[in-house]
RNA sequence: UGGGGUAUGGCCAAGCGGUAAGGCAACGGUUUUUGGUACCGUUAUUCGGGGGUUCGAAUCCCUCUACCCCAUCCA
């Protein structure tokens, strides 16, 4: 693979390898087993795999099977086989979150024992209402008091099916005021008297899926839990329990990416059941569903929904893929490897009045540019079917195709030209009378006759009849939002395609390309000898010439949006009176002096540092960019700098010893280990070189080792200032006065 | 409304203070016995808006805006 970026996993993975934090990586793939797989499990599926591939680890194939109510042992076979269909082996055996019953259950008492569990018997109203809202603090129950002693025994005979549903749950000690709800007390085990489809009925009570996935994960000693983003807010739950059980490093963490959704299509699990059930589709295995079945059925390949998932990326932003890049991922796939064969959807009569008797023509089964070999015979006669469009009578500009004054080549056979058109009573065009050349024979074509295209036929004698069902987008709605939105035409069967004979020993599975409309697959379910059944898979790429006569110019051109911006809360009369001070007195300008000003522990910095050294503006700017930053993830008393070192490296700047980017750097380095700046100058030997007799040597070396950008910036690329500049302060380490090299640079090096 | 996230061309997406990668789509052109493929070229003076810091900002700071997730005994 080619230039291939890095995304934001396989950074924190190769981080934590290099940090040593795990001997080698384990990953999982999770499903609930209460559906079948979709394409983006095949995304999720790809990551995780993926990443235990490219790593030299191990991936696990693990159901989460925690809900009894709502599993099934069909949906664990579907989705064995979405994994070995797409390509990819699970370490060992198939895991099963209810394998760990047994454990999960003695942590559960552990968490007891730590008092870090209780069990609460509050209704599931009152539950609740206790729980508070977003903005409002809950409150615990106040069977939060039970002793040890009688959770454990509550617990244990929860377990034995001593009570009915709803009677008692176990739930983790947390915070009821958090601001995440998740931590609000989240519960750790429900009793379900329920048949677990594995577990069989040894189990009244069944954990939660915050309380098992964290701790199974752990049990696998999987190092990175990969899940969809609406986790994140159970990342916390996740890490407190691990933590709070005080287990054996290394524990596994989680991380989050986002879901893939395509347009015009459906991926939950709500609605793609919506149209099974309705019978608006076929079945999950409908070609038109985004369901691993369905595009298996639909003649996908697993390399195109790999190569998809590849293309697409990982990253944290919700987005919608455009369905062309996934039709792109099956044509590029499909385009190198298949046979290209002759098929007529709509057929429309040729009788050929010169040609008599008939023949067999080589006719190769893959274009030039394809490099495979092979070919096979199809028979010709005087009578041939064409496909109706491929004749205009009255033809419109532009048409490459046969028409009453333009001749077409019949591909692998001969030119023919239209002499003659027959009509029916309605007007409707019912044969062609053509007449060919004999001398135009594919191959050896001595006719000279310039054709503009040329068109697929069948022979009409020997030419199979198959069924081919044309799939479109199953929506109308870029973003559907129910069956209101279906399109009526997403499916079109068309009985009576005439196919060469070629194909037809051919069986369930195979590919083809229907030369000039697309790849087709012989349907796995449907296909018979006495009805052979061939699925759509994807149109061939249309043109621009061809789009262009059915589509309008599209009305485009949004303007900007204007922006209006919210109001901001005003200062309190003790800012006020910083802010004064600092634009009249220290002359500091609104924006730096506001954020100063409103900001307690900033400007409490900021006096302290003056007093040292009285260079206002400079350390203003300092401190609201730099330290603020530092202040955004530690709080005020894990800083290792003193107000003090600010002043003394701010100090530097003015002295002009280092330049401001360098004192950046050395900041940098005084928050990490609280060193002195001065210290870090020395023996880092940052002291600036503003010396243009030591600078401009530099410079005529980088200006002599890129003469082409030299080029294009005298041609007028004047954004390419900064890739010299960068050029010089990186060969210096960073320490040439980046204000002397501007100047240099302009004045001499490049004028 | 509290908290957690996210914003880079029509759609994905890299980028982590020094020339705005790449793919899809679109548009030109060359090749072509598929209006396909392949190949060549074009398409972001600008990164949600506004300010600030800096010689230099998509990247650092402040602020505003929009969207997504969380108040299942689902996962």
């Amino acid at each position: 693979m080619i230039n291939k970026s890095k995304n934001f996993l396989n950074r924190i993975v190769e981080e934590d390898l290099n940090a040593g934090k795990y001997q080698e990586i384990v990953t999982r793939f999770p499903p609930e087993p209460n559906g079948f797989p979709h394409i983006g499990h095949a995304k999720s599926i790809s990551i995780n795999f993926g990443i235990a591939k490219e790593y030299l680890g191990h991936c696990n194939l693990r159901m989460d099977d925690t809900n009894p109510t709502t599993e099934d042992t069909q949906y664990v076979e579907a989705l064995k086989d979405a994994v070995k269909w797409l390509g990819f082996e699970w370490d060992k055996e198939v895991r099963y979150t209810s394998d760990y019953f047994s454990k999960l259950y003695e942590y559960a008492i552990q968490l007891i024992k730590m008092e870090k569990a209780y069990v609460d018997s509050l209704d599931e109203e009152k539950m609740r209402e206790y729980r508070g809202t977003v903005t409002q603090v809950g409150k615990r129950s106040k069977f939060a008091q039970r002793s040890v002693e009688e959770n454990l025994d509550l617990l244990e005979r929860m377990k034995k099916g001593e009570f009915k549903e709803g009677e008692h749950v176990l739930r983790a000690k947390i915070d009821m005021a958090s601001p995440n709800m998740k931590m609000r007390d989240p519960l750790l085990y429900r009793i379900k008297d329920a048949h677990h489809f594995r577990a069989k009925d040894e189990w009244s009570i069944y954990p939660m899926y915050d309380f098992a996935h964290c701790l199974s994960d752990y049990i696998e000693g999987v190092t990175h839990s990969i899940c969809t983003l609406e986790f994140e807010n159970n990342r916390e739950i996740y890490d407190w329990v691990l933590d709070t059980l005080e287990l054996e490093p290394p524990r596994p963490y989680q991380h989050e990416f986002a879901r893939l959704n395509i347009n015009y299509t459906v991926m939950s699990k709500r609605k793609l059941l919506e149209l099974v059930e309705k019978e608006i589709v076929s079945g999950w295995d409908d070609p038109r569903l985004p369901t691993i079945a369905g595009l298996r059925r639909r003649g996908y390949t697993p390399e195109s929904i790999l190569n998809f998932c590849e293309q697409i990326g990982v990253a944290k932003a919700n987005s919608v893929v455009d369905v062309a890049q996934l039709e792109f991922s099956i044509r590029d796939n499909l385009n190198p490897k298949v046979p290209r064969v002759m098929c007529v959807l709509d057929p429309l009569k040729v009788t050929i009045t010169n040609y008599e008797g008939s023949e067999e023509l080589e006719a190769s089964y893959y274009p030039y540019d394809v490099p495979k070999e092979g070919s096979r015979k199809v028979p010709f006669s005087k009578e041939i079917y064409i496909e109706r469009d491929d004749f205009m009578e009255n033809p419109s500009k532009g048409y490459f195709r046969l028409t009453p004054d333009q001749p077409v080549r019949l591909k692998h056979a001969y030119i023919i030209s239209c002499k003659e058109i027959i009509k029916d009573g309605q007007g409707n065009i019912v044969e062609i009378k053509a007449e060919y050349y004999p001398d135009s024979k594919s191959g050896s074509d001595t006719s000279g006759i310039k054709v503009r295209s040329a068109i697929q036929w069948v022979e009409a004698n020997k030419a199979k009849e198959i069924e081919v069902r044309l799939y479109d987008r199953l929506y109308n709605n870029e973003a559907p939002d129910g069956i209101e939105d279906i399109n009526p035409n997403s499916l079109k069967v068309i009985k009576n395609a005439l196919i060469e004979p070629s194909v037809l020993p051919e069986k369930i599975g195979v590919r083809f390309q229907f030369e000039r409309h697309g790849y087709f697959f012989a349907d796995p379910i449907d296909y018979s000898d006495e009805t052979p059944v061939f699925n759509k898979i994807v149109s061939l790429k249309e043109s621009s010439s061809q789009k262009r006569k059915v589509s309008q110019n599209k009305p485009k051109l949004q303007a900007k949006k204007v922006q209006i911006d919210g109001e901001v809360t005003p200062m309190t009369q003790e800012e006020e009176v910083l802010f004064e001070k600092y634009t009249n007195e220290l002359k500091l300008n609104s924006e730096v002096a506001n954020t100063l000003a409103r900001d307690k522990q900033l400007s409490s910095l900021y006096e302290e540092a003056l007093t040292t050294h009285s260079s206002p503006i400079n350390i203003a700017n300092l401190i609201t960019n730099e330290v603020a930053r530092e202040l955004k993830n530690k709080s005020i008393d894990e800083l290792k700098f003193t107000p003090k070192q600010i002043a003394t490296l701010i100090k530097m700047v003015d002295d002009k010893t280092i330049s401001t980017k360098i004192a950046k750097q050395v900041f940098e380095e005084m928050s990490k280990n609280g060193e002195e700046p001065t210290q870090i100058v020395e023996s880092k030997g940052l002291i600036q070189i503003s010396d243009p007799a030591v600078i401009l040597p530099i410079i005529e070396d980088i200006i002599a080792k890129n003469p082409e950008n030299v080029e294009k910036y005298r041609a007028g690329n004047s954004k390419l200032f900064g890739f010299f500049v960068g050029q010089v302060l990186k060969a210096t380490g960073g320490k040439a006065n980046p204000k002397v090299v501007n100047e240099l640079l302009k004045n001499v090096a490049l004028s």
